[in-house]
DNA sequence: TAGTTTTTATACCAAATGGTAAAAAATAAA
DNA sequence: TTTATTTTTTACCATTTGGTATAAAAACTA
């Protein structure tokens, strides 16, 4: 044979697979119940496995919390590099950006979730990362909308703010969903609700920017 | 036997003072850790008395809990009224019920973070609460707003959305501090970073409304 | 001074929980 | 088939923690 370590054996395979059913399941107990409150034993419950199976692949809570904080960073670094986001007018960038978070509300609400129980809590953890990879962004960023400022594209605006803002605005749809649901008498949040919130937020913003009205 | 006996008498006053000494302490407490993640232990600590002492005040856990909540909302309640804001236009009321959220997140960090974890959480314990008590708030500002939008006074909005959008703002300065400060590379938020804030949210809102250029 | 309330200290406990150790079973490789 | 490796199960344990029980000291009230 021409491979002499197979990557893809069954076993492997296997193997990825049942890690990312364990990291979804812990994502779900870490958000409804933070660190502390999540038990290994609920996590192997929920993964249907033993909880020493459990410790097998994630030898203990510490890093198994480290890894779900991991992927859901990991998705939030992919979509939502302001600068990248695809538009030429200021508009186009910012409509872009805000349904990018919003998507992100409504497909990732318990990694959300675990990120906001993880910063309300003080960032034990992410701090560091907070200071070493969202801040530098976080500059350019506001450098970008600045610009956008001086050249009379958009309103004087505080850009800091205008970003807190967004984020504050975007994930509200995730992390307060509970109240959010309870408020507009539903179960809970369908394709519909979220695309009236996308809508609602993004003219929101971009009328709070006079975006639409300068060229 | 009744309680014929003198409102404030020596030890009465003093039980007072520790016990909102006692519930401070568990809100900071609750605040960082979750309500699995605090100790009574720690919280006993914090308010320098024993852990038996504590138990006498607050005989159980989830009993500390419930009054550590029932304190915020009382504070939330009494000040968040948005038919009562006063002020004639809309822009003032709409810049007044900002500016109150911006000072209870100012004033009471900690009991946001509280109920943020708890909302998070699925609102195990609130969302009895919510339905009963804000829900029915929630439905007469919206009715205000939107009497508002027929009115003519301010763009039309969706108004469930936009106060979602306001409380998210205002509370992420709370809840979400430790991000906002690494971002704005300060050790902890002061004075003029609240007032600061609330400017540009307050504008923020304003202008997404149109509420400064209509009479 | 006598009686009541508050506070502390001591001892203890059952349940939950993160984690270790090691044997057994299943699977893959030779 | 046999050997080696990976996966799963079984048994167990030390620590944490919310809470009980009790006695006694300290502070306050009448």
């Amino acid at each position: 044979m021409i491979e002499k370590k197979p990557k893809y054996t069954k076993q492997s395979v296997n193997r990825k697979i049942l890690e990312s059913r364990i990291l979804r399941s812990a994502e779900i107990v870490f958000a409804s119940k933070g660190f502390s409150g999540a038990s290994m034993e609920r996590i192997a419950e929920i993964s249907k496995i033993s909880k020493q199976n459990l410790i097998y692949y994630f030898p203990n809570k510490d890093l198994l919390y480290r890894k779900v904080l991991e992927e859901i960073l990991d998705i939030w670094i992919e979509k939502l590099s302001f600068l990248e986001n695809h538009g030429d007018t200021p508009e186009e960038v910012i409509r872009s950006y805000v349904r990018e978070k919003m998507q992100i509300s409504r497909l990732y609400p318990n990694g959300s979730k675990v990120f906001a129980h993880e910063i309300i809590s003080g960032a034990p953890v992410l701090k560091d990362y907070l200071i070493s990879h969202l801040k530098p962004q976080f500059d350019r960023d506001v450098a970008l909308v600045n610009s956008w400022i001086n050249k009379g594209l958009i309103e004087k605006t505080d850009p800091e703010h205008l970003f807190f803002t967004i984020w504050a605005a975007t994930q509200t749809y995730a992390d307060f969903s509970t109240q959010i649901e309870v408020l507009l008498g539903k179960s809970d949040l369908t394709e519909p609700d979220f695309e009236r919130a996308e809508k609602a937020v993004t003219d929101f913003v971009v009328r709070a920017l006079g975006a639409h009205n300068k060229k």
